[in-house]
DNA sequence: CTTCAAACCTGTGGGC
DNA sequence: TGCCCACAGGTTTGAA
């Protein structure tokens, strides 16, 4: 599940379930889903049996579980991965990719992802800027729940780049965790279009955008999450309700909140921007 | 160096 | 009912 908001949800779950357990066995169940661990499944699950995780964490849509070795095994859940906490014994999900089994009693850990877009990977924990990461995600810049996160430095990023304000909010080497939803709702709070050019944003529009984005992403962790259906859950497969709370991702055609006029639809990057026509003026010449 | 489109997958829902 | 196309919450890749 994809944004930040929904995978702080699995991260509290994973944080409460499967820290402190001792790994005892694990299985990769489809090659794909440890792709980026370039030293093959042998060596995934052979040098995880055994290993303490001390605790669940996160930066963006990254998370990972800290090994007591120095390593962590990083996950990105892609477009549809989940991380399911399920009893022993539970039938196999069909998209099960990896199992994780721990010593003692207690329920298993499972990676379940229909599209394999996510996966997992052992990496070694690096000091990057004052926080431990993964050395694989040395490059993803904090996200607005990190108690560092600087709000003025993420505007100058934003505005150092030559492109659309939207397509800058996307790229988690500026900013981590705001994905297509929250990124159509930050722009909505904040009144702009998702063309318009970063060189034409404001200081203070830049700010009333981070502001926003950092917002609605602490509204829908409350709420547990946005999902539209059964593939976007928590480690117990529950689903959030902030999709109730959205004033303009998949609107299309419903009035907007602020000011009635139907919500638009764009085609952008191979998906969709939704947009108030009145509120989010196209910029001119555009 | 920056920026962008295409690729990577499986599944669902709408139109015909 | 079946087929085909459009679309889905993300990142990486390689080309320009």
């Amino acid at each position: 599940m994809p944004e930040l908001p929904e995978v702080e949800v699995v991260r509290l779950g994973l944080q409460a379930h499967v820290a402190g357990r001792e790994i005892a066995k694990v299985e990769v169940l489809h090659d794909r889903a440890i792709r980026r661990h370039t030293l093959g499944a042998d060596d995934f699950t052979g040098r995880l049996a055994g290993a303490r995780i001390l605790a669940a964490r996160r930066r963006g849509k990254y998370l990972w579980l800290e090994l007591s070795d120095g390593e962590a095994v990083l996950a990105h859940l892609g477009m549809s991965g989940q991380m399911l906490v399920q009893p022993e014994g539970t039938p196999d999900e069909k998209h099960l990719r990896v199992r994780v089994r721990f010593a003692g009693d207690g329920p298993e850990l499972r990676f379940v992802d229909q599209r394999t877009f996510g996966g997992l990977a052992l990496a070694d924990l690096v000091e990057v800027d004052g926080a431990s990461l993964p050395s694989t995600i040395a490059h993803i810049a904090r996200d607005p729940m990190d108690p560092a996160f600087d709000p003025k430095a993420a505007v100058r990023a934003l505005r150092s780049r030559r492109t659309e304000v939207k397509r800058a909010l996307l790229d988690q080497t500026l900013v981590s965790g705001v994905g297509n939803i929250y990124a159509d709702e930050s722009l909505w709070r904040s009144k702009l279009h998702w063309a318009r050019p970063t060189d034409k944003l404001t200081n203070a529009q830049g700010a009333k955008l981070i502001a926003a984005a950092t917002d609605v992403m602490n509204e829908a962790l409350l709420a547990g999450g946005t999902s539209f259906d059964a593939l976007y859950v928590n480690v117990n497969g529950q689903s959030g309700y902030f999709d109730r709370s959205l004033d303009a991702y998949g609107q299309e055609g419903l009035p907007c909140g602020r000011c009635g006029t139907p919500i638009r639809r764009d085609p952008f990057m191979n998906r969709s921007s939704f947009s108030c026509p009145r509120c989010q003026p196209r910029p001119r010449g555009l």
